[in-house]
DNA sequence: CGCTTTTGACCTGCGC
DNA sequence: GCGCAGGTCAAAAGCG
């Protein structure tokens, strides 16, 4: 079965302020890629619901990969867009950053449910970007570990702890649920995110390939047309 | 033919 | 005010 984890962190308006141009709210998302890249590829460019159109890169300052933007292309008037690039620490992280919400309905709710999104009790055994959350300052504990699996994924049993989104009521619940989670886990553990290493892997052999083409190779092309994040709901600030 | 991607140029906000 | 860096635009090319 092919997991991807996904840290979710909010970004309240008023920690972006101090930054440029992103006072809007945001939904900050890192996802793991693990094994099984080529079945991901094959599965994702299948189950796409948003589509995205990117409509720039940019190289960013520190990072060896570049950064791109993607706008919704469901709606012409749907300002929804996202940022994805890849973890400057661990590149077989993906930072994906969405701004603006959906002015539209999902094009394909009637064949929900498409994602599933795991919760983990575990905070801390992902490799969040240290860069990242030191950028991000102390709000980016605000982040659990999900894992979100294709529709394709039919081994996973529905358990406890297994919450499809279809609605925003669903959000809300994952956003509580999420929250209390933060409240009720231990920060993450930085020292060991620090002194991460990629060990020699399967994963790694996508690091490799990321590294050569990292925007354009195809599986990564693939992932961000993927619907891991569909659902996603952005929880307006009081 | 329409949509997406690429990519250089341009715009804008922030720090100094 | 200037320079830098991030974000967006838009034309050209690619693709199905």
């Amino acid at each position: 079965m092919e997991d991807s984890i996904i840290n979710v962190s909010n970004h309240t308006p008023d920690v972006q302020a101090s930054k440029k141009r992103q006072a809007a709210e945001k939904i900050v998302v890192t996802v793991k890629l693990e094994e099984n890249e080529g079945k991901k590829r094959s599965e994702n460019a299948s189950c796409d619901c948003w589509s995205w159109r990117k409509y720039g890169q940019k190289p960013i300052k520190g990072s060896p990969y570049p950064r791109g933007y993607y706008r919704c292309s469901t709606s012409k008037s749907c300002s929804a867009k996202k940022q994805v690039e890849l973890c400057r620490t661990d590149a077989s992280m993906l930072i994906i950053t969405y701004t603006s919400t959906h002015n539209h309905p999902d094009p394909t709710l009637p064949k929900k449910p498409k994602t599933k999104i795991l919760l983990h009790d575990s905070i801390s055994e992902t490799n969040t970007a240290p860069d990242q959350l030191d950028q991000e300052n102390e709000n980016q504990k605000q982040v659990t570990t999900i894992a979100v699996e294709d529709e394709d994924a039919t081994t996973c049993t529905e358990n406890d702890n297994f919450h499809y989104i279809q609605t925003p009521e669903d959000e809300t619940r994952l956003t509580l649920n999420l929250e209390n989670t933060f409240f009720d886990e231990e920060p993450l553990s930085y020292p060991n995110l620090m002194t991460f290493s990629a060990p020699k892997t399967e994963e790694n052999d996508f690091y490799d390939e990321l590294e050569e083409l990292p925007m354009s190779s195809s599986s990564f092309k693939i992932f961000m047309r993927s619907n891991f994040f569909e659902e996603r709901v952005l929880v307006q600030p009081p």
